[in-house]
DNA sequence: ATTGGGATCGTCT
DNA sequence: GACGATCCCAATA
């Protein structure tokens, strides 16, 4: 599955993996959201083994996605006011995903620049609740399989990941704050 | 450059 | 009824 610039679609089994392992790949790729994309730079995994996850907990209404079959997108509500965007990973009842930190506008910046209050660029996708923001997402996604759905997916466009990722413990929890599964491509 | 507080509501206890 | 996988602005240095 390729297009005249160059992009290809990640398949099925790209996400068939452990989220620990997806999250680094995930880096470099290219989120595309109708007019919008932008390069992947910042992930954090999360799986139900492990107590900082949502999935944690067992299963309720919210998180369903997430216990979902890999290669779908769970998007939660949190703090009131912030959507925040996750690729489900692994196999249907295994509940893992990798959270969306962060990415570099590349197409639609004036559609993100309008969702953002035409803040400046460098602070358009940079956290998870700014980048659902700026691509549009909210719980109307949650659940869309990027695979499938053209308007919503993920794709390579020949940047591979970073060859030396920045890996640090994860940002915003109170549990498992031990677990290095943060990865950030380094600033070019 | 860094820090601290307020906003705001769905979800689970 | 409490609290978040957060963000933004104001204040300080």
């Amino acid at each position: 599955m390729s297009d005249t610039s160059g992009e290809v679609r990640l398949g099925r089994a790209f996400f068939e993996r452990d989220s620990p392992v997806v999250a680094p790949e995930l880096l470099n790729k290219v989120l595309v959201v109708g007019e919008c994309a932008g390069r992947i730079v910042e992930v954090e995994a999360y799986r139900s083994d492990d107590p900082a996850s949502h999935t944690f907990r067992g299963r309720t209404a919210r998180n369903a996605t997430m216990w979902g079959h890999g290669g779908h997108l769970y998007v939660y509500f949190t703090y009131g006011m912030h959507f925040c965007a996750n690729v489900v990973t692994s196999i249907e009842g295994d509940g893992q995903a990798v959270l969306l930190r962060g990415a570099v506008p590349l197409r639609g910046l004036e559609f993100m620049r309008r969702r953002r209050g035409g803040r400046p660029d460098r602070i358009l996708a940079d956290g998870p609740g700014k980048l659902c923001q700026a691509f549009g997402l909210d719980r109307s996604d949650d659940g869309t399989d990027l695979v499938r759905d053209p308007a919503v997916t993920i794709v390579d466009d020949g940047i591979l990941p970073p060859m030396a990722p920045i890996v640090t413990p994860r940002i915003g929890i109170r549990v498992a704050t031990d677990v290095p599964w943060r990865w950030v491509a380094p600033p070019a």
